[in-house]
Order: C-alpha cells, then structure tokens, then sequence
DNA sequence: CGACGCTGAGACAACGTTGACTGGGCGAGA
DNA sequence: TCTCGCCCAGTCAACGTTGTCTCAGCGTCG
C-alpha cells in the first residue's frame, strides 16, 4: 500500500459558500441569506440552495463569519480551572456550559495547574482566538496583565478566588463564614483544641478559610496554638502526615477542620490508620462524593458549586449583553453537612 | 448614574495590526512578520514594532490567521464526553488537553448527556468553528452523519465507544475481558450465582461488559440466570432497588458484577444499608475515588483513563500531521484492583 | 400612461491576517 | 564602473463571510 490506490479522495479542503452558490447557480450572497434565515429570499430558491449546500457537505464557517460580522462575537467562550479532572473543576465547567448552551456558545477549557505562569499563557491563547469572555479561577496573585484586555472589550468573571489588581466581577462562596460555622459546630460539641489543617495559605480561599477559623477560637476565647495548625499544600500525602503528627502532640487535638478536599481525605485516611475516626471529631470544606458513606459519615462545609457556575456564567453574559455597571462580587453561602464526623463529643464517642 | 460619565473609556474595540503598524511606522506586513517570528526583519524595527504592540495591548487574531493561512488550523480540537462533570469524563479530557497543551492547542469541550441529538449538534457546532479534530465518546449509534466531514478532511477519534456505520479510529478499554477478568475472580472465590447489574444494553460497552460475564459463566459451565441480572441505567437509585431486588430472591446472589459506576456506588449503598457489605462479594467496573478507603475496599476493573486519553489524543494528531494509514481502533487493557469486597468467599466472610 | 415604492437578488468592499510578488539599497565580482 | 544578487520591507490580493449599496422587475395609483 503505498499512495495511489484511493479514488474519490474528494477536493480535501471544505466547501465554501462560493462553492454552493455555483451550484445553486445564484449568488454566494444570497446563500449567505439563506443561511441566515434571511425572510426575503424566494422559497424556491431557499430549496434549491439547501439542496447544493446539502450535496456538498457545506457548513457555514463561524470562523469567517465572525470576522467579518459587526460584534466579532465567536458564540465561544474560554474557561480557566485549575485542573479540569478535578471534581470542584468540573462540576464548574459543567454549570457553565450549561449557561453557555442556553446562549448558543461553547466552551474552551485550560487546566493551571495552580500555576500563574500558565494562567496568562492560556488566558492569552483564548484571547488570541477572540473568546467572548473568560471565567477564570485564577491561579495568580496578579491580574493586572488582564487590564488592558478588558479595556478591549473582553468580559471576564473570576470564580472562587477574587482578581488581585483587576477590578472586575467575581463570584465566591462564603470562605470565611463557612470555616467559622465548621468550627463553631466543633466547638459546640465541647472541643477545645481543634487542629487546622489546610492548603498553602498563599492561596486566597485557604487564607480566609483560615482567618475564619482563628476568628472563631478568638470569639470563642481560646488561645491560639500555632502547633494545632499545618498549612500542608493541597496533596493527601502532606495531609496524613500533618495528622499523624498533630495527633502524636503531648497535648493532642480533639478536633480536626481540614480546609481543603485533599486535605480532608488525607485526614480521613490518617484517622482511619491510626483507628480514630470514632473519636477524634472532623469537620471538612468542601464536599466530596462518598463522603456519607464512610463511617462515620464526614461532615462538611459544602459550597454551592451549581450556584457559583451558574451565577458567574449568567454575569459573564449579562455583561457580553452590554451590563456597563460597575464590577461586584458575589458571595455564595456555604452549608454544613452533619454526617456524623463532626458531631463526635469532646472526651467521648459519637453515640 | 446614567451614561455620560466614563471619560477614557478607549476604542472598545481590539487594536488591529493595521494600528500597530501606524503607530510604529512601518507596513502591516511587517508587524505580521514581527509575530510570525520571520527571521528577516532589522532587530531595530522588531523592537519597535514590540513596543508599539506593547503599548496598544495588541495581541494577534487567530481566527484571521487561521482563515488566510495556507493549512487553516485553529490551533483548536473539539472534544464531545458524556458530562464534564463525572469522573471519567473529566480524567479523560485533562489527559487530551494536556496532549494538545503540547501542540500548541486548546480543547473544546461540550457534554453530551447520553442524548444522540445533542451529539449530533454539538459535533456541528464545533465542525463550524473549524476545530482542527474531534475527540469523541459518542452517545449515539449511527455516525454517518460524520461521513462528510471526515471526508472534508476533519479528523476524528473515537474513544471508549467504537463509531458505527463510519469508517474512524478508536480507543476502548477492553470492556468483556475486563468484565470476565472481574467474574472468573468471583468464581474463583467459590462463588456461583452471581449478579450482573449495569447500565442499559444498548450503551456499547455495558453490552460488552455484559457480554463478558455471560461468556464466564458460561466457560465456567454455570446456567444463565436472568433473574440475576438488571439493565438497570446510569442510576444509583435504580442500581439501589436493582440490588435489594436480586438479594430479596429466593435463591439469591452470593456475589455482585456491578458495570458502571453509578450502579457500583448504588450497589455498595444498598449493601450497607442492609448490612450485607461484608458477605456479598462485590466487584465493579471503573475505579472510583475513595474505594480503598471503604470497609470492605470495593474491588474493582480499573480502566487505564488516561492511556485511554492520552493515546486517543496522540492519534488525533498523528492524523493531523498526515497520517493516511487505515483507521485503527486500539483497545487498552484494564486490571483488577483488589481490595477486599471481591475476596469475599461464597458461604463466608472475608478473612 | 408614467412615476413611485416595494420586493428580491447581485456587486463590491471589508473584517484581520498572510502568501506571493515587487522593488530599493548595497556590497561584490568582472 | 556596471551588473548581479542578496537583504529587507512594502504592495496587492485573497481566505470565507457579511454589511451596504445598487438595480431589475413588477404592481399600484393618480
């Protein structure tokens, strides 16, 4: 098999409008009406067109389209996560697409990774293919390279985490009242050291997760004890160590609020190992799937994922719809999950 | 607050070569060369031109390039899953984009939801932005509307599902080993009456699934027992009631072949709920986070997602740099990962 | 019967970019 | 000194589409 043997290896490239016109024998103009739903075109000749472009295999090119159109609108739009398997990531992916649908457009996605670097890199790529508008769950702690982009007329809208430097729309969940509420549950129970367990606090939502929960041993009047806390980075592993070792302390905590997914499966883990989870109490942010049917069942913070997608989606489009008013952030509210976890007593097990 | 007030509110619109090319005082041609890294430009006007670029926050339109470019690539590949939002398809689609991410490009992604309509609009939509190829896991069975396409010279890869009637490479799991690897094992724990409990037959690869526990059975000389198996859905409700059905039997199952994951996750709920998790082998096909950490640890075929992905994306662009060869479908292995719920012996408890 | 308005279709240019070609300046060899 | 060729930048047209304008045909009304 070497190359000649194919017969009806067709032209190669896709028909155009010129093409279809030719064939219709009317003017590529005329097509361009057709596919445009244009009413001021003869049916007969509507018929006749649809039948060539059918014959052809045409499909109009948005590409072109949008070029030339007055809007320069692409129907896409481009979606900046920090890593597209995760399931915070796609459950946001998932929420905006579906707003995006409703609008007709598509949606571009790029994984940080946790990465600034990376972020303005994909954050230029979409701009450069002239996405709509851009959702970001930014990485960075500097977005002022978006300035001028959004002085060109592109929208964006920061999810989770708000734009450093930028004034522009975001929306978050409630971080801050969120761990306040976890450890307001734990101290109810009658804990008195409760350990913190969270990602880097460099990253803003660890960060008020954090301040949340200093704020509540502060109201509480409980002094805090630097050895019950480990901002361990988002990785199981870090976490069941920062357990292991917050557990073997002379005095040991009697309560866990891990601030992260990852983190709080790493303390499960550890729990687990060291056979504890029926009395050490736990309290996580972030919901995770499964996390009813351990036992006991884990008790979160869970955020509105839904809600965040939907609303940053509908804002990116309000303001693609000509909203001129002035950049806002929205504040989700998280709930708590009672599972079990978190409502183990100080100095006693869970019933 | 009406309209007037915003004073510096600049062009609106995005700065073109042309601008650039203005304020640097030189041909539009130039600047092109410029941002095309076209060795034969006097390093004082390319340091002009950057400034100028600089200074407009110009960055250039792919899509124009794209369009007058010789090859026309968008730099763009379209990838069509079930839902962005599940597990698997997520795994999947960070395993392409960072194949693409590599070669310059970015992905599409648009959810299918198991809706053959939605396929077919969808594919259309991203054929109309001109991606340069198509990664698909289809919901559909009849793919001829793609014949067209193909034969305009987009490129497609079929993963965990085959095309039918349409001639395209694919990547699969070996769905009917995978399930006789996950039966034999069963067997091989004593067990005889065996359920089978999994998504409706018409989805390919709960047929194949299904089609590998009957061939077990059979190799094992053990009667096909319909009223062992439910075609349940993707449902952990149904797979709920399909569990609790067949354990209610009269001569009911020792042991559990679950085929997706929703009915896997189903079936380990009902278990619990009727407290027969630890003496009712269990195996289920696709892994699932958290597994191991469950008591018993859920045994189950694991699919290698990412060589799934990872090979169907280098086989989309294998095709792009014009590979002509026959269509191919390869098929990757999956293991089974044993933890405990699959060890469980017929007429007794695990260790 | 002629001017007018309306309907429906084509001609032309342009969106932002790049491929193919042109042309001026300059150094080298005859 | 003249010519040839090279280097570098510019001109022009085109990618596939659509906005704007034009124009032919036809029915209407004074």
């Amino acid at each position: 098999m070497t190359q000649g043997e194919a017969p009806p290896r067709t032209p190669r490239s896709r028909p155009t409008m010129r093409e279809v016109a030719a064939l219709a024998g009317v003017a590529i103009k005329t097509v361009s009406r057709v596919f445009n739903g244009v009413p001021t075109v003869d049916p007969a000749i509507v018929a006749r067109v649809r039948e060539a472009a059918d014959k052809l295999g045409y499909r109009p090119n948005l590409t072109a389209s949008s070029l030339r159109r007055g809007d320069g609108r692409t129907a896409t739009i481009g979606m900046l996560v920090e890593d597209a398997a995760n399931p915070f990531s796609a459950a946001l992916t998932r929420t905006v697409e579906n707003v995006a649908r409703e609008r007709g457009s598509l949606v571009l996605v790029g994984s940080l990774d946790e990465d600034p670097a990376r972020e303005r890199e994909l954050a230029q790529a979409l701009i450069d293919r002239r996405v709509d508008g851009l959702v970001i769950v930014p990485a960075g702690r500097d977005h002022s390279y978006l300035i001028s982009e959004q002085r060109s007329g592109t929208c964006m809208v920061f999810v989770d985490r708000e734009p450093s430097l930028l004034d522009a729309d975001a929306v978050v969940s409630d971080n801050r009242q969120g761990a306040i509420t976890a450890v307001d549950h734990l101290l109810k129970a009658g804990h008195r050291r409760i350990a913190y367990l969270g990602d880097r606090a460099t990253i803003s939502t660890a960060a008020q997760r954090f301040d949340g929960y200093r704020h509540a041993l502060e109201v509480a009047h409980i002094a805090y004890d630097d050895e019950l806390v480990h901002h361990t980075g988002a990785s199981e592993e870090a976490a069941i160590d920062a357990t292991r070792h917050v557990l073997a302390l002379p005095d040991p905590p009697t309560a866990l609020f891990t601030s992260q997914n990852l983190v709080t499966i790493g303390a499960v883990r550890a729990l687990r190992a060291l056979g504890r989870q029926h009395s050490v109490a736990h309290v996580g942010f972030d919901d995770f799937p499964l996390a009813d049917i351990l036992s006991p069942g884990i008790s979160v913070i869970a955020q509105n994922i839904e809600q965040v997608g939907k609303t940053a989606a509908e804002m990116l489009f309000r303001r693609l719809d000509g909203d001129e008013s002035a950049a806002t952030t929205i504040t989700v509210p998280t709930r708590l999950i009672e599972r079990g976890s978190g409502e183990i007593r100080a100095g006693g097990h869970h019933d």
